[in-house]
DNA sequence: AATGAATGAGGGTTCATTCAT
DNA sequence: AATGAATGAACCCTCATTCAT
């Protein structure tokens, strides 16, 4: 079954139109991410979609331009979320931190947009033009978002002067390979050894704020 | 290119039959990481290997049984590997932990072996027999490593009383992503904008270990 | 070349769509009984039927499947017709023989169908499945229905009370023979040292007539 | 299993050489008629006859010259048995008959050779050399023999005198087809309902001697 | 707009045959 | 004489894509 984002509406004549792109957009995005785009087959993609073979290349050229839409659309939405968040936000930088991992960062979990991730890095060297995309709309703006938080505490004395590069990666890495793993090796694993990826995401935040917070002596107490 | 371990000999015919599973398996595995294993043709790994279509048939039965036998052999290599540098290791844990990370990991990374993370997530919803496999020889080996010297570390008063599962995780999903990213996006993206993953393992190994180092006061000072 | 039953009417997709199971099989049946199964390609029976290799595999699943759909359809039509002779009949026995021998065997004979003969001795080792759809569906039918003319005709004093059983192969087997003949080596001596199947037919019916016929004395006379 | 002629004696370097052919041909024999030739591995022909398959061209230079050489070794050796039969015979054509069929024709019947009928039937139309072959050495001087047979018994008034091409092939089809039979449906069929093939023998030529023994009135009575 | 029949290039796998040992 | 590793042509089957309806 496809994931739609809204509840299926009566499927009228028009409605049916309106939503057929999405549907059939996120019954791609279904199974590329569970057998692998080559595994996949058109056919299935759209009979997951209700709808034809024929209707599916009515939409999308071809199966490389359904793969691109498929991760053009899911990121498109997420991208400004996190800025939105960092924008509203009003409090320490640690909170902002504790913000963004546990609300953004677990919804997209939560959602399917988190294969995308695991899509991504199975194709990409397949089909390379999806990497400059997903580098300038993603991972730099990923980035600079973070690294902006990081060096906002720092400057304000809140955290330690760590290697903002460094600190960046070893939070958010962790947060990536979760929704990859969430679509591989989670998705095997009978035995679900009570990990709770929510817990997860809580501690690794505050674990890395233990190293990052400044120690009390030499923090500059906010007024 | 497969990478073959050893310089070939001269390659008559017996050296050739002692040496061709591995260089089968070394072309499977640089080929497989590169296109995916659905993408790859049989023929393209056996002439990467210097050989017949036919030829690699008669050392793999079937293209699924080739990817199984890349997996298996490559980890088997370096499961003990681990191990071994805990079992010799004689020092604090906090040096154990930067041994493990920067040697073991790190020769990893920069072995043929980090793609077999990449092929791990990539395939393993097809072929779920893997997921046992490799959570029972490689995941729970790993996690129990790791676990066991941060228990101690705790336990010395070394470090602090910490989630430990958690820290695990925080530890040990940055080097897998690495390795993952190593073969898909970072193969693709030209601008390597400088990311040097030996410096960032040494900077997360450091920074992990801020958070976990406990406070001087409360550590019991080794005589 | 296939032979179609029916002359091909106008190739609309419609028409088209109807007609293709039939003609696949006529062209199956050739080439199987000509080449043999493993030596027919699957392209040179859609070829044959005027269709592409793809197109023969919506039709059937695979090339065994497609052999047995041949045998099964080529069966199921002769079936009947030889108990529907039976029951038309009447007249003695010794002519009900008459008729189905000529009638009935001549015209498989002349029809591809008795290559369908060949096809089920060269193959039934390899599809033993087929072995028992042909014992219950030919093999038992005809017998019976040789049997009971041969009783009814003893019962009647009109027949020898011979061994019915072995009187119906001797009866029978020649005519299989004929069949298997007629693709096999018939096809392939160019002397046909003049001989004529209908006139062999014919005369093997007498001969055996000859033996079955109660010597008059003992013959019931029909008032 | 091979079904060799003689009991394997020790297997001597010197015995294996001289028997290796033999043992060869029983092999292929057995496993083309039980396979179909297509369908047997050369491979598989060699390990039958305890053989590598390389031995295996030493001996024949393809493997439709090991087809032919099965086949003609076989039929050779039956060729004359028949002939000597005739020839050795002294009594009246009915007792002859019955010497051929039941003698020669059940001989072959439980021997391998009864295979090669079906190994004909089935490979003609793909290798059509063999046909001529056989037409040559096998059928015409089967029926030359049969045929003499009945035109000595019709001249000594001791049979009817009926179309004697006719006779023949009721007389003989019914064996062919019985060790076609033999190795095709009768090899697949558990249910032998009971039917016993030397019971069936006899009773066939009974019955056809029936139809070809002339009246006693119009008999000249051998003095 | 929607369908699904038709196509044919592509790839996994088999196996007859060769030839170095 | 005997072996069995190596080859590559051949064939079954799949599936992205097209197009008549």
């Amino acid at each position: 079954m496809p994931i739609p984002r809204t509840p299926p509406p009566p499927p009228t004549r028009q409605r049916r139109k309106q939503a057929r792109p999405q549907e059939l957009l996120d019954a791609a995005l279904q199974l590329f991410v569970e057998r692998g785009f080559a595994s996949t087959r058109m056919e299935e993609v759209a009979a997951l979609a209700g709808a034809s073979k024929g209707t599916l290349y009515l939409y999308y050229a071809s199966k490389e331009d359904l793969l691109k839409a498929v991760i053009r659309e899911r990121l498109s939405h997420e991208i400004e979320a996190g800025a939105a968040i960092v924008a509203a936000h009003a409090g320490t930088n640690a909170d902002l931190l504790r913000e963004l991992f546990v609300h953004w960062w677990l919804r997209v979990y939560d959602s399917p947009t988190s294969g995308v991730f695991k899509l991504i890095i199975t194709e990409v060297r397949s089909f390379p033009e999806i990497s400059e995309y997903y580098r300038s709309e993603v991972v730099e703006p990923g980035k600079l978002l973070i690294g902006r938080v990081l060096e906002r505490g720092i400057a304000a004395g809140e955290f330690r002067a760590v290697d903002v590069p460094t600190a960046v990666q070893s939070l958010v890495l962790p947060m990536v390979m979760l929704c990859v793993h969430k679509h591989s090796l989670g998705a095997c694993l009978k035995v679900d050894d009570a990990f709770d990826p929510h817990a997860f995401v809580r501690g690794h935040v505050e674990l890395l704020l233990l190293a990052l917070t400044a120690p009390a002596a030499k923090r500059k107490i906010p007024a």
